[in-house]
DNA sequence: TATTGTTATACTCTATAACTATA
DNA sequence: TATAGTTATAGAGTATAACAATA
């Protein structure tokens, strides 16, 4: 606990601030749309690759993988249950064997549809409450979020 | 840039698919969070809750149960890490004696700040990067997600 | 040798069910 | 009976290590 020498300088105090605030937000939120999961549907990241998929078509493991900052092994794992449920399947690449490609199947896709419509569902309503200038924040933001993630 | 959207249209496509996009932007982000974790520390889980004792002092478990939308079991369990750790500790309230007041020790005050400083100083410097409009931009939105994750 | 992917094993986080203790 | 909390057990999600196959 010497760490604690790192102090945080007054100027700095802000930004500080919207970090932690954003990281609270961000994990609660997610906390919250995990909880509304409906009974023997897919855990979430199994969802959001196959969303994945169902959106942007075939990818890599290693890809999937990139994606969402996950260890390759960890992604097999997930593409397992993707393709036990029969939701996604595997095939080689014939140029390059070593590489394997995960599409969605048509049940992969129709479960896709029908999980998003059921678990916004809580998320749209919340959204259409608000002001569209708030709406046009959140969708601002999404774009932010998104940015952050990916660097 | 979506933002030119305002007071366009409300009520069709737009914000549905503000809902599939901010639910992405969140997961992704979390998992990226949740991917900086350093080695042998503790989980989001845990660290989220020796956060809220760090900053708003002792609770109960049913109130940190509902705060994360988990089940008493589960968060009895996260509370576990916690104490074996030594991180936080378990009182009887006198008054009722089936409550439990669960408060940071001070080695868990310690843990609580550090983890905040290293886990958050990737965040911070991107923060830095942004426009004073992008930083307001997402310091509202963390507002109305907590809203949102509140509701 | 380097890249792509898999399996084995272990830890965190979560849930439900069954339980104890207190009100 | 109702409320507050715990333990037992199981499944999802993740990591590292060790491995095979292909380039």
């Amino acid at each position: 606990m010497r760490i604690e020498a790192i102090g945080q300088l007054p100027g700095t105090a802000e930004e500080d601030e919207l970090g932690g605030l954003l990281r609270a937000a961000v994990g609660r939120l997610y906390r919250r749309f995990r909880s509304e999961r409906p009974d023997g549907e897919l855990g979430d990241a199994a969802l959001a690759v196959l969303t994945r998929l169902h959106k942007h078509g075939p990818q890599t493991l290693t890809a999937l993988s990139g994606i969402d900052r996950v260890s390759p092994a960890s992604m097999s794992q997930t593409v397992n249950r993707l393709t036990s449920a029969g939701y996604a399947v595997r095939t080689r690449d014939a140029e390059d064997r070593r590489k394997v490609l995960l599409s969605a199947t048509d049940s992969g896709h129709a479960v896709a549809r029908a999980a998003r419509a059921k678990r916004n569902a809580w998320l749209d309503e919340r959204l259409r409450a608000l002001s569209p200038e708030d709406r046009a924040i959140l969708a601002r933001a999404a774009e932010l979020l998104e940015a952050i993630a990916d660097s």
